[in-house]
DNA sequence: AAGAGTTCTGAATCGCTGT
DNA sequence: GACAGCGATTCAGAACTCT
């Protein structure tokens, strides 16, 4: 599970008082779970520099002090129940679906006792003028939406996210599933002054009038789009950047503490990066992280050579 | 709660075995609660005349034959916790009490036991090859759609539909909200031949399959939206006809049975007649029959009209 | 070099019938 | 219930090949 890169500041033992010194990259750090207990992740409302984390979200939530994040975005796993495992194209090419080890529960009551933890978790860290979103398709969003309600958020929006570019229905069975549901809410019904920037949305758009609960984007492709030496994806659902940027630019300003729990590929991180957001992004998966630092470096490295 | 037109059938005792005669009206019958009792609900297969019928849906659920319905939309109430207007009849008179009925809910968990209840009696009765569809907001869907899994329905898509323009007064601090979202089910996994007319949906849609993300209809006004002397709105949640001629296209074919146990305006039955599907509709609140007969009456002569 | 034509792929809960 | 055979089924965008 660590890093093959090897290099984390939690090679080496934590001594208590004493926090290692983290491990400077494109001005972020890498923390290992050997660092939480030397208070790495408290004082986060004074800027410290952006965090990349490696563990399981639920275990390092818990270490995040309590009303120190000003948004969270979260793309939980969906929770797809692929019952046919060869989907063909009318082709008779091969879709490749996700199948990947971390989208599988084995019931709904499982995948909503994982939900509810770190649904809980986020809203204990979520600074009360702060809000969350989290995505979702029908297999799963309905089970995010009603534990969002149950655990003490108050829904804001739910904002539709057309895509341009679907895959197709192959069969005719059904209408062609050509969106996802994300979920705006806030920490809870009577917080105030939530950071909402409409103007800057509307200017997003040019000035035209935009169905503002409906973002009609591409899904995430062409150079976008991480592959290997071979072409094949490196994640199975990496978010294009123009969601994120719609979602830092409503609900965020600049300075603020954006984090996000699953950060596969690392999208929220870059596009925060990019905007002026500090970031804590966590992930599991050393391949993931290997990609988030990549991506991040090459932000920096641009982000320099813009700066000039 | 009696209607106040008074000619229901069951203004009469039934008598056990022998069945009131039915209250003919434009090619249905009205039916009150004391008829239930009579079997006026069993045998639904064989063509019946389309039957009104005065009640709780709940109540009258109960009553009606397993796997005997094509397919159910349903219009729920939204839990949405609104300042109820006044309810005037046709002739302007004020219908009171509606409030205590319409959409109050205490609690997150009284609306589940409301819905798990009707969704369960909804799923017995409902063909192994029809399909339901429900209606909502943000309010209440998620809760909808996590209880349609949980009572072993099977999600087949959900479908976002264009409520209306958006707001003209925007207060910015939430995202106009301009859609309410379908969820469309089936009775179980496992089950097949679920009636879709794929084909028809296409060439509705220009020839390239119908999607799920955004189902632009006509806003339901004009000549279709049923107002008083003075001009106000005489149901809050009035559905365009557009959307239910799009439904019942795409999942029932003629002849079919079609069950709308929150009838309310009743559009589900006005485009059902029109399209030769069978009706049953469930109405509580006596004003809103009223509404119903008057549609009925008015789709039942422009059909006797055409058919010369 | 420009344009036309071809190939590939994407968060997918994607059949029916007879043996 | 498992399995084989048959048959019906796709859209947009990017990358690539060919002329």
């Amino acid at each position: 599970m660590r890093n093959s890169a090897g290099t984390h500041a939690g090679d080496e033992p934590a001594t208590v008082g004493t926090p290692p010194a983290p491990v400077e990259r494109h001005g972020y750090v890498l923390l290992s779970p050997d660092d939480f207990n030397a208070g790495a992740l408290l004082g986060l409302r004074t800027p410290p520099p952006n965090i990349l984390i490696e563990g399981d979200c639920l275990e390092v939530l818990s270490f995040i002090e309590s009303n120190s994040v000003d948004l969270i975005f979260a793309d939980p796993p969906y929770n797809l129940q692929l019952k046919t495992k060869d989907l063909r194209r009318p082709n008779n090419t091969l879709v490749d679906g996700v199948d990947d080890q971390w989208d599988q529960f084995t019931s709904f009551e499982e995948y909503d006792r994982f939900t509810e933890r770190w649904l809980k978790e986020c809203r204990r860290i979520l600074s009360p003028t702060g809000s969350i979103w989290v995505i979702g398709s029908y297999h799963n969003i309905f089970r995010v939406g009603r534990l969002l309600q149950d655990t003490g958020y108050w829904i804001l929006n739910d904002i539709v996210y057309a895509k341009k570019n679907p895959m197709p229905h192959f069969r005719g069975v059904r209408f062609t599933n050509a969106h996802e549901t994300l979920i705006w809410a806030k920490k809870s019904e009577g917080a105030r002054k939530i950071t909402f920037n409409y103007r800057a949305l509307k200017e997003l758009n040019g000035g035209k009038q935009m169905r503002s609960d409906w973002w009609d984007l591409p899904i995430c492709g062409g150079a976008e789009r991480l592959r290997d030496a071979n072409g094949n994806k490196l994640h199975s659902t990496q978010k294009p950047e123009a969601l994120l940027e719609r979602v830092l630019l409503a609900t965020s300003g600049p300075g603020d503490l954006v984090l996000d729990p699953f950060a596969g590929t690392g999208t929220t991180g870059v596009v925060a990066q990019r905007m002026g957001r500090r970031w804590i992004m966590i992930e599991r998966e050393a391949a993931y992280r290997e990609l988030i630092e990549g991506r991040i470096a090459r932000v920096a490295d641009n982000g320099a050579c813009e700066r000039q």
